[in-house]
DNA sequence: AAAAAAG
């Protein structure tokens, strides 16, 4: 007998404020697990730009508590755009690089012009919210688990944490973002990424998405560029000359760190432009025309505009990479590195560069010693290592009876109302092929569906996601387009109803659900097929507390003798996605390694009951190691 | 084997 996943999200809910994070204990993050501010006086980052009042009426979950007071300083006209749809705005200036913030059309040094173009991307703040769970809703970060997180960092004279923004001090207009933005206190990741990229220090970080890194490396970019802005830009023909390029693997990710990063520059004077394929190049290009400080794009549509020389990289001082191991799965290597070596951008040690990655394994390591100089090693723990918000279960169902089983699964979703609280269910399959048929048939019985995957239009992917988030569509069939990366909030309930063949993808996966401080439950459907990932799976959930099913421990034990197998988590066993491997210098050259630079002790210090043998859960031998990131 | 990304 099964209870009904509805059952599981209210317990799970009940206990969750009181959940502490019991498998962590290696924590060099300053002040980090000390004590964790009550939920009700701490906003998560990404819902602090939320106006508040939206929750629904029916909403029995304990949610955030906004502040509730509305920015005093800019009065912002009631006919604004909302941030995020990207629309037509109303005039807002911006001031020069002093730091002012003055309001009203405003002279543009740099560009020659006045500038009639920048939307308010924190939308209009005298409005309130006008529907549920419309596009001005946010990501949310778990900020309870994020707090239990641990943070390694090591390198040459690292800069320390720092605790609040008030101490990063990152100059007026930015911090006037930082408060319209609601954001209290930095992040784990943000605490230390910041102030090492402010020192000028190159940065390697084991992070994912959502864990604040977008804000953890656009601050100091933004920073950077108004502290000292360009005495003179070329101004090729029709080229343009951009100061920052952050480059991310999906088209989504890109859309959705330029809206992050519009809004932190919002009246800075730095512009922010966006350009990715399955769009109109035209209109990028006007963008690009109208001027460009920070350009975040995606790597084919930047090598087209390279190639076009309407790009020139030869101004770029900062340079970010994000989700770079997904990149390199994604065979993007060949583009990232004609990117950044052979076209015109300045070297390491020029530039400044930060890269970014859930896991380091030797292909990254490579590419941070070729791209970084001096680098910072950061390892931030895995998201929902330290927390059992996310309750995970392993369902054993043949093929043939995925579809059953799902509606099942559906029906139970709707018949205790989650439904009607707008709850959201994110369904992940293998195949494109396997989203369109089962978003098909998904609606063929009643289901209000949509789906996401590489083969619809951009125009396509980007209506799905919107009628997901803001709930037309409460399901979401995907593919792992939609894994990593991106923040939507209100997903309640995490479907594999394929289960992937990494188990890294897996955590990415489950990573949609469980955010905002809300449990989440994430469902797996399991059988033969799936042999392989039986060990690491049983692995995870035994490290992230879960339940794990008897049948899966058998098909783990079956699948053991045989040393290792394809899918055991490659070096990121335990709780951060790698370590800092430049003791072994094997692989170093140029100003990368030579010597140890690894200050840092404490992994696998903590006493985890971490399962991977792998890992680094007391099993790191300093010559045996690499065989881990085989 | 499939997915993603340039058109």
């Amino acid at each position: 007998m099964r209870s009904s996943w509805a059952d599981s999200v209210a317990n799970a809910d009940n206990s969750a404020g009181a959940a502490s994070g019991s498998n962590t204990t290696t924590s060099s993050g300053a002040g980090a697990a000390a004590s964790r501010p009550a939920r009700s006086s701490y906003v998560p980052p990404h819902l602090r730009n939320r106006p508040p009042a939206s929750d629904p009426p029916s909403s029995s979950q304990p949610d955030v508590v906004f502040a509730a007071a509305r920015p005093s300083g800019v009065s912002a006209p009631s006919t604004g755009s909302r941030w995020g749809s990207g629309g037509g705005g109303h005039p807002v200036g911006r001031s020069g690089f002093g730091g002012g913030r003055s309001v009203g059309g405003g002279w543009n040094p740099r560009t020659g012009g006045w500038d009639r173009d920048q939307v308010n991307p924190f939308g209009n703040e005298d409005e309130t919210a006008d529907e549920a769970f419309g596009e001005q809703q946010n990501t949310g970060i778990n900020f309870d688990a994020y707090e239990d997180i641990p943070v390694e960092t090591s390198g040459d004279n690292v800069p320390p944490p720092a605790n609040t923004f008030a101490e990063i001090d990152l100059g007026a207009a930015l911090n006037e973002n930082i408060r319209r933005c609601k954001y209290v206190k930095p992040t784990p990741v943000q605490r230390h990424a910041i102030p090492i990229s402010l020192a000028g220090r190159d940065l390697m970080a084991c992070a994912q998405t959502g864990s604040g890194k977008t804000a953890a490396f656009c601050f100091p970019i933004i920073s950077g560029i108004m502290t000292s802005p360009p005495l003179q830009k070329p101004r090729g023909a029709r080229t343009v000359f951009p100061l920052a390029l952050i480059l991310s693997p999906t088209r989504e990710l890109s859309v959705q760190i330029n809206e992050e990063a519009k809004k932190f520059a919002y009246q800075t004077g730095v512009k922010v432009v966006v350009a990715y394929g399955g769009a109109p190049i035209n209109q990028q290009l006007r963008e690009l025309e109208r001027g460009v400080d920070i350009l975040v794009a995606t790597p084919g549509r930047l090598v087209d505009l390279l190639e076009r020389a309407r790009v020139s990289l030869s101004m770029i001082r900062y340079l970010a990479l994000d989700e770079a191991d997904r990149m390199l799965d994604m065979g993007f290597e060949p583009q990232i590195r004609k990117i950044v070596e052979q076209m015109d951008m300045p070297p390491p040690g020029v530039r400044q560069t930060m890269l970014f990655s859930a896991t380091f394994p030797k292909e990254i390591q490579r590419l941070a010693a070729d791209f970084l100089a001096k680098y910072i090693f950061l390892a931030v723990g895995r998201v929902g290592s330290s927390t059992d918000l996310i309750v995970q279960r392993v369902e054993f169902v043949q093929e043939s009876d995925k579809r059953s089983h799902l509606m099942d699964l559906l029906h139970a979703q709707r018949a205790n109302g989650v439904q009607g609280k707008q709850s959201l269910t994110l369904v992940f399959v293998e195949t494109k092929k396997g989203a369109d048929s089962l978003e098909h048939w998904l609606c063929m019985n009643g289901f209000p569906a949509t789906s996401i995957h590489g083969d619809r239009t951009q125009q396509e992917r980007e209506y799905a996601l919107r009628a997901f988030k803001n709930g037309q569509a409460p399901i979401l069939v995907a593919t792992d387009v939609a894994a990593r990366g991106l923040d939507i909030p209100h997903v309640a309930h995490v479907v594999n109803f394929d289960l992937p063949n990494d188990i890294d993808d897996y955590v990415h996966r489950i990573g949609r659900t469980g955010r905002a401080g809300k449990s989440g439950l994430a469902t797996a459907f399991f059988n033969e097929s799936n042999f392989s990932m039986a060990k690491p799976l049983s692995e995870l959930m035994l490290e992230s507390n879960q339940d794990v099913p008897a049948w899966l421990n058998q098909y783990a034990a079956r699948s053991s003798y045989g040393g290792g197998g394809r899918n055991r988590r490659s070096g990121s066993g335990g709780r951060f996605g790698g370590r800092d491997f430049r003791r072994d210098n094997s692989y170093s050259r140029g100003g990368g390694g030579g010597h140890d630079y690894y200050g840092g002790g404490g992994y696998g210090g903590g006493g985890t009951s971490s399962g991977y043998g792998g890992g680094y859960g007391g099993n790191i031998h300093h010559a045996g190691f690499s065989s881990a990131w085989d």
